[in-house]
DNA sequence: TCGTTATATTCGCTTGACAGTATATATGGC
DNA sequence: GCCATATATACTGTCAAGCGAATATAACGA
């Protein structure tokens, strides 16, 4: 709640976070786990990171079963939508945001499992 | 030269930085003493802020005898001069931006002064 | 050359962000 | 209740960003 362009922009400062953001942008809604396999870092880092941009109101969290899943806030300032837009359009084909994508779509046993062929 | 997604957020996440921008973004281009009038803030804090947005690649200097006057880099990134469109247009009827505003339109002895009636 | 104005830079200090490690909490299955 | 998995939090040490104060540089005019 209450999000300024102050606590927003320090949220977007982090390369992690920053990372995370426009993961999240393209894919819409990760775990934690797959969000740290994709980011590549250590979970508490990872959810240290989560827990901060869910206190800034840029992300939401929803459980399910042993995992939390997060997405951006459907409730985000507009100016905060579109910046978070233009920045995903403009840095997604670039590293490491590209290759985070495809760490990805790499990673085996993805929680929401498509387990037959 | 040479910005990246990262340094450029990491420019942003300043809030007198990020107050300097959006009044660059408004005014066009604006000496160092109008930015210190206009943000309120001591001379040399704003200098050493206007040299990292220089050093980033986010601003451009001109000196024009005593004064030098910044503006934001014409070359910037596309992407990133969305992110700066879109920021600005969001926040700038916000605090402390419009009052930011209003402070430099009131400022006396402007460096472009019109000196005549 | 000297003084004045505008701007930049340096120094020393403080504070807060971050990482790694360890531990705690929550859920589900047995 | 016990164990395993997924995620969150607490603790501690390190490091870099930032500030205030002082000083340096650059341009101009007399």
């Amino acid at each position: 709640m209450n999000m300024t362009s102050e606590s927003f922009f320090a949220a977007m400062a982090h390369p992690l976070r920053l990372r995370a953001l426009v993961l999240l942008q393209s894919e819409g809604e990760l775990c934690v786990c797959e969000l740290t396999h994709g980011l590549g870092a250590a979970q508490p880092t990872v959810s240290r990171h989560l827990a901060q941009l869910r206190e800034a109101g840029i992300v939401l969290d929803r459980r399910e079963g042993l995992w939390i899943h997060y997405r951006l806030h459907p409730g985000l300032a507009p100016w905060a939508q579109n910046v978070l837009r233009a920045t995903a359009e403009g840095v997604s084909d670039t590293a490491p945001f590209a290759a985070d994508r495809q760490v990805l779509a790499d990673m085996p046993n993805r929680p929401g499992a498509r387990c037959c062929a």
